[in-house]
RNA sequence: GGGCGCUUGGCGCAGUGGUUAGCGCAUCUGUUUUACACACAGGUGGUCGGGGGUUCGAAUCCCUCAGCGCCCACCA
């Protein structure tokens, strides 16, 4: 046992021992241990990233659930590593250079920008992970893997080989989401919807055979009219129906010979009646639902832009070379120009972004590479039987309903960092192989999709033990943000490579908000950054308070302040061993239960029950509520009332009954360590030490770290037997704690500082044993408690289920007030009574409720009936003699 | 348009049919009492978004309205 310093250090202390849990490899994964396994894979950050909030919030949870495991006596994998992050990757390094060498990356070519890419990586890539070391997360370092190993590499090369073997991967030109900004394809995942203010523009077009007629059409986009290949309405529109199979001239670009502007009439169910004015250009090669017009209709497809979102020569001399938003508004123009534009409305609409450029994305006719989703049918049924399991429940619902409409998915990506699409062509020829078939073959230029490889993320880590031991993984802790992204990919990428669901559980957590609600975001600058946080509060401050305000799958509103409680919290525990310790004494052996107080009792059965509580609490993901829990025992019931109870030993002369007590306080405290162990591990671990708990440990049952001590179980009912502790304990001792109270609000009422000593008397029919006066006497800070003596007519008092309660005071005594007073108090008393008696007295109440319900009430009804007996005493006593 | 979530004291949340609706923060009062002022003791403050229903009994279940938020969806 060592000295605990007066006052908490964690910034020391919190490195330290991080650093001494790595050389006694305490987060290392044994593949050929006989424990049972329990692993997690952890969502692999960035490698450009930086540490945030919901990294804290994510990463906490799955070290709790790490370390609890591990002291639960499981084998624990937590597996780390990093995700190349295509885009977001390419965008930082290429921004670095245009800053720094002001030149573009196309100027420095692809294999040169790939090394600065890696460049940058091995220079960069450690931050974030060295932050999650900061937080305390114990992953196994040793498997640290990143998504552009070459193993894994191999793993993303060899899916793609075989899914295209399966015919599941084909090339194609189709529809797809076009980013006029990074220049490369989305997939629909990565596309946000945004409402836009627009405008609606309606123009008319002449129909040629029937030159009297014009339609007039609605358009948000009258830029793309030169791509305009047909009309659509619907043919069921009595309005428009005739017209099928005639044609219009198209207005744009003006210099086109009529017979170029010519397009059909065409009749689609897709036209809603209701919508604009029931007509629909319909521009096959800029809209996805027109695409699909055109395929039905056989219609021309005219790609009027440029990859970068200027228009081409095809969108004619008014427009060429101008930015799609720029060509709007000139496109609207020249309509004026050639009076066909009716009138143009202010319009809200949905417009589809960028998520990383953040621009509107452009509908594009372009060649890509599509997977259609293997195994759904599967990933479907695994949810449905609860071989995958949701936290909360109903984001089954959400998985499900994107299972059964997915698309699909575009993972072509015109960029260059990532995994190279491995496939060849020479001339007309295509293979699909890992190595090139000769030196006359050239590689397709596209990369894969990033999730195209972080799908694979839970088996493609692992080697042939880790598999064997510790796949299928126990639990995944992820953000329901990227629940399609990630989470649903990888079940299907699961069963389809390993026959099994890569994890059985799912928690989704929360997103982190600001404390007005608002998403954490660098440009509103309302993210702390968590280093701060812990250079300022510690590690496991951050910790308790990020998982206190963390309910099950709500968003979390972070406030600075629940750090600010978590330091206080440790804070407390610190000053509780201390206190501890002060009293001396070596580490207290075994309980002798003869010689238990009531208070030890007590204290006991709340501690069992805390057990309980954070097990089942933890068993359910709430992390919230073990929090509470631990903070609620530890605070409010050790802290507030057992360790003040405790100093009537202690302070005592009875030396072997203080030996008890320090046997008590050691199996409290030393459970309480461990419980909160998984929370705040820093500041455990010192205090394990400090107190000397590990000595008596062999080195895997705590004696070398706090991270393999025993997690508490239940105490069991062969101890609570063995230590006679039940529930008549629990109620003595809280009627104790009640007089307290009572007895500190009767100080309040009349004005007597809790600082001063006063004397109390207790009337009541069965005496005290000593023991209990001496709590008594402490706890009130009497000078003392006199049982059953005198007092003067008019003495303030309270009724308790262990007697009345006096407080006499010289030369205060106001008979009249203290009438009042209890008349009052009587009042209260007697509505009470009325309520529950009511209650009672309904006889369909007393029919249908349970016996146990009934027999409540009626115990709730003696109990008001002996306040009030107590109230009417004290009243007579006024009056009387 | 569909789906989901939320609405409880000033703020953030617990409580999903049965004690006097809890907790943290904030606030007010008192206390520097040898573990802790990052503390201790005590207090003020809510009838649970509105309305209707089921029930002996509802914050808790059902219906409905309203507000906030999220997700999904090819209405130009």
């Amino acid at each position: 046992m060592s000295e605990i310093p007066k006052t908490y250090d964690p910034s020391v202390v919190e490195s330290e021992w991080y650093q001494y849990w790595l050389e006694h490899r305490c987060f290392v994964a044994d593949a050929h241990s006989r424990k049972p396994a329990y692993s997690i894979v952890i969502p692999p950050p960035n490698v450009t990233g930086i540490l945030h909030m919901g990294h804290v919030l994510n990463n906490t949870i799955q070290d709790i659930l790490a370390r609890k495991a591990r002291m639960e006596g499981k084998e624990v994998l937590w597996l780390p590593g990093t995700d190349h992050a295509g885009i977001a990757t390419q965008n930082v390094v290429a921004r670095q250079i245009k800053k720094d060498e002001k030149i573009s990356i196309r100027d420095l070519g692809r294999e040169k920008f790939l090394e600065r890419v890696w460049d940058w990586k091995n220079k960069h890539g450690s931050i974030i992970i060295d932050q999650l070391k900061k937080l305390g997360a114990s992953c196994d370092w040793s498997r640290e893997r990143f998504t552009m190993d070459p193993g894994y590499s191999k793993a993303v090369t060899d899916t793609f080989i075989d899914l295209y073997n399966k015919g599941l991967i084909y090339r194609g030109k189709r529809m797809v989401n076009w980013c006029p900004v990074a220049l490369t394809a989305l997939s629909d995942e990565e596309v946000i919807m945004k409402p836009q203010n627009g405008a609606m523009y309606f123009f008319k077009v002449q129909v040629v055979e029937e030159p009297n007629t014009w339609l007039t059409i609605a358009t948000t986009r009258p830029e793309t009219i030169p791509g305009d290949t047909a009309v659509a309405v619907n043919p069921k529109d009595t309005r428009y129906a005739h017209l099928i199979g005639k044609h219009i001239y198209r207005p744009l670009p003006t210099e086109f010979p009529e017979e170029k502007k010519r397009i059909p009439i065409i009749g689609d169910d897709h036209v809603e009646f209701e919508f604009g004015t029931g007509v629909l250009k319909v521009t096959p090669a800029h809209d996805k639902a027109d695409f699909e017009i055109g395929q039905r209709h056989k219609l021309e497809f005219i790609d009027v832009m440029n990859p970068d979102g200027s228009m081409n020569d095809l969108a004619g001399a008014d427009l060429r070379g101008l930015d799609r938003f720029k060509a709007r508004k000139v496109a609207a123009e020249k309509l004026t120009e050639l009076g066909v534009l009716e009138k143009e409305e202010p319009y809200q609409n949905n417009v589809g972004f960028s998520e990383r450029a953040d621009v509107p994305i452009e509908p594009r006719l372009s060649e890509q590479w599509f997977l259609k989703y293997p195994s759904v049918p599967r990933s479907i049924e695994v949810a449905e039987k609860g071989d995958l399991k949701f936290f909360p429940e109903r984001w089954h619902k959400v998985y499900d309903h994107w299972l059964n409409n997915i698309q699909d998915w575009c993972i072509s990506r015109q960029l260059w960092w990532g995994h190279r699409i491995p496939v060849w062509y020479r001339g007309e020829e295509v293979r699909c192989q890992a190595e090139s078939p000769g030196a006359d073959w050239t590689q397709d230029p596209d990369v894969l999709d990033t999730w195209f490889s972080s799908w694979l993320w839970p088996f493609a880590t692992m080697d042939e033990a880790t598999l064997k031991k510790f796949y299928p993984t126990t639990a995944l802790v992820s953000g329901p943000d990227i629940l399609f992204f990630w989470v649903a990919r990888m079940v299907m990428a699961g069963l389809e490579y390993t026959g099994q669901t890569p994890f059985s559980h799912v928690y989704l957590t929360g997103i982190v908000r600001d404390k007005i609600g608002r998403k954490m975001s660098k440009s509103l600058g309302n993210s702390p950054d968590p280093l701060d946080l812990i250079s300022k509060y510690s590690a496991d401050a951050l910790r308790f308070g990020v998982m206190r305000s963390a309910p099950l799958g709500q968003d979390i509103l972070f406030d600075e302040q629940h750090v600010e409680l978590g330091r206080n919290f440790c804070t407390k525990l610190w000053n509780a061993c201390r206190f501890r310790q002060m009293h001396a004494g070596e580490v207290q052996g075994e309980i002798d239960p003869t010689k238990l107080t009531s208070d030890d009792k007590w204290i006991l059965l709340r501690l069992d029950k805390a057990i309980a509580e954070i097990g089942d609490a933890l068993r359910d993901y709430k992390f919230n509520e073990a929090t509470s829990a631990v903070y609620r025992f530890f605070w409010s019931e050790f802290c507030d009332w057992y360790l003040e109870a405790s100093k009537a030993v202690l302070n005592g002369t009875d030396a072997a009954q203080k030996a008890n007590t320090l046997a008590v306080l050691d199996f409290i405290l030393s459970h309480t360590l461990r419980l909160m162990h998984p929370f705040l591990p820093f500041v455990t671990e010192q205090l394990w030490h400090g107190l000397g708990y590990n000595q008596d440990m062999p080195a895997d049952q705590g004696g070398t770290t706090i991270m393999f001590a025993p997690w508490p179980k239940p105490l069991g009912a062969e101890f609570l037997q063995g230590y006679s502790l039940d529930e008549s304990d629990e109620r003595f001792v809280e009627a104790k704690y009640e007089l307290v109270t009572k007895a500190r609000n009767l100080r309040r009422e009349f004005n007597v500082s809790g600082a001063k000593k006063v004397r109390f008397v207790l009337r009541s029919n069965s005496e005290l044993p000593a023991y209990e006066a001496a709590v008594l006497k402490l706890l009130l800070n009497a000078e003392s408690v006199d049982f059953n003596a005198e007092v003067k007519k008019g003495t303030p008092s309270v009724g308790t289920q262990l007697g009345d309660l006096y407080l006499p005071l010289e030369g205060l005594i106001d008979v009249s007030a203290e009438k009042a007073r209890l008349n009052k108090e009587l009042e209260k008393i007697d509505a009470e009574i009325v309520k529950v008696q009511e209650k009672l007295n309904n006889p369909s109440f007393a029919q249908k409720v349970p016996a146990n319900v009934l027999e409540e009430h009626q115990k709730r009804l003696a109990d008001w009936r002996s306040k009030r007996e107590a109230v009417l005493r004290n009243l007579k006593l006024l009056e009387g003699e």
